[in-house]
DNA sequence: CTGAAAGCGCTAACAA
DNA sequence: TTGTTAGCGCTTTCAG
């Protein structure tokens, strides 16, 4: 029993006049075991309250059963939602998922991913904030997994999940401008930001196909709280010349920019990349460019799994596709 | 080198020329060591691309750096809510959450509690779904400590966090009534549910408290998903004697009940338990009991923190508190 | 089918 | 300040 108190298959072989080598068979299932002895055995355990020590057991088996996930920001609840994906998959597998956040910060990735494969987990899952991944190279290397998630990582060979960004801001605009409207309004986060680069990139696709491009004046980037939305919004609605219509990089700009133009009852048609809770709910009609947010983790997840058990042959880049659909209009 | 292709300490302290000992002192920062040779090493440690491996670590010493966290519901924002803010906390310790979800199964969760054990945690927060942690008496005992998060635990000494459910339904519908309701309706999830029960209490004492008591027919329960919630709200609101206020025992059933009131244009007062994104942009001003939802895994991680560093003390309740506030009402 | 011995990679305890 | 030895609790290897 030693010190910890804890019970360890020394103990239990002892108890059950067998081996060590027997209680370890026993507690893992093996095959081929006398009945007797095995009954025995649990007998041994269930007095003693025996449970394995499952570290020294990947300790000595070299066997990695957890997955770390560095999410970017724990606060949105984008990454959460993968995170639950990730985990449902990692489960399915008996494996753990060890959560963390890098909060944006490009130190605290490389801390976080360097001090999970200490913990030798099985594979890393990270949505990018550093743009130069070669601090992996090494751990990749020797058989560790990593898969990028949203965003592209760089430096190594390593899968990525993407949504289809260009497409799904393409398509929101072309409808706006299907519709008929020529003051159209794009609202975007921070351009710094990848999602952004691509979204803006459709924006430009949609605009070029109709023969046109966007306004200027009716451009705005930088908007990273639904708080800077609103306020944007709200001085296009004040300006002389408001928009007809408005194409909302995110969610949280698109919240925002609801709330000004609810607030001011505005007629203004709104399309939003990504979904948001309660969407539905909203008394305005709305076009939202949807994707499954769980598909993304669950890809991760089962790519992630697939590399850990057929180590790597080319790496690949998946893109979730996005689809437009209506949202809101209760009232 | 050997198999896994990892270098280990006996690696680096060969190509430094210097013990064991010496690599694993510097590697660990203790202070008694010869810049010389810690310089040495650290030229070793970058030229073999050495990682320590933090299982082993764990193994020899005992340290326990991870946090367990058993959900009981991955797919309900609120439980992961409460594990980014246990991450957070967790990260400043240096500490790491495993996440994992029993998806409302008492077996599912009780087989996630030993797993997790097994991987030697410094601590569990549970949401339980089962109804007796007898199952943990051993590890608590042992030393890990357990938090019961939302739902109160039973069978082994541990502290729990829960909030004030009773409290704040009470205060709710304390509210309807002073505004002249009387035809309230009480819309509820599942009466199993711990949470269900306490704020069902809370609108009983608020009945009593101004001498009336609620009408069973417009007391609805088993309400588990917003779509049923709706139905039910809809049923009230063809019904002959519709009901001038609603009560929502929870966000879901808030969400449900809106859903109808709103699409119906309906005339009812709406107090609901638990606020949700986008409450603000409800076209109508609804009352919300309102809580923090972070404070509760803050809270959660802070105590457990605690119970590992000083050892068992008596366990205590927490109650984390609520607030009425306003929602909605733009437009 | 069972067991003895070795050792995963590291840190604790003690010596030098 | 540095090194030696033992051993955390388990699985692997190989012999019986």
């Amino acid at each position: 029993m030693r010190k910890t108190g804890r019970p360890t298959m020394i103990d239990v072989a002892a108890d059950a006049g067998v081996s060590l080598k027997t209680v370890s068979r026993v507690i893992n299932g093996e095959p081929s075991v006398d009945p007797g002895m095995a009954e025995r055995v649990a007998a041994s355990v269930q007095r003693l309250g025996y449970h394995r020590n499952a570290l020294a057991a990947s300790l000595r088996s070299g066997n990695r059963d957890t997955i770390g996930f560095i999410a970017a920001d724990l606060s949105n609840t984008f990454y959460m939602a993968v995170a639950a994906a990730v985990s449902a998959v990692a489960a399915r597998d008996r494996m753990h998922l060890v959560m963390t956040s890098s909060e944006e910060d490009a130190d605290t990735e490389r801390f976080l991913a360097l001090d999970l494969c200490q913990r030798q987990v099985g594979g890393l899952i990270v949505v990018p904030t550093a743009d130069d991944h070669a601090y992996l190279a090494r751990e990749v290397e020797l058989g560790t997994p990593v898969v990028f998630l949203d965003r592209p990582g760089s430096g190594i060979p390593a899968d990525a999940i993407l949504l289809d960004n260009t497409g799904g801001a393409r398509a929101a605009v072309a409808e706006l401008l299907a519709a008929g409207h020529r003051r159209i309004a794009v609202l975007l986060d921070r351009r710094g930001i990848f999602t952004m680069t691509q979204r803006w990139a459709g924006v430009e696709e949609a605009f070029a196909a109709a023969g046109r491009a966007p306004d200027p004046a009716l451009v705005i980037d930088g908007l990273h709280t639904p708080a800077m939305a609103r306020d944007a919004m709200q001085r296009l609605l004040d300006s002389g010349d408001a928009p007809t219509a408005v194409f909302c990089a995110n969610n949280r700009v698109t919240i925002g920019a609801l709330e000004a133009i609810l607030t001011a009852g505005a007629e203004v048609a709104v399309a939003g990349f990504d979904d948001f809770e309660l969407s539905r709910l909203l008394p305005r009609r709305i076009r939202i460019v949807d994707y499954d947010v769980s598909d993304l983790g669950t890809r991760a997840a089962e790519t992630l799994l697939a590399r850990a058990a057929v180590p790597a042959t080319g790496s690949q880049t998946h893109l979730v596709p996005t689809r437009l659909v209506d949202r809101g209009g209760i009232h």
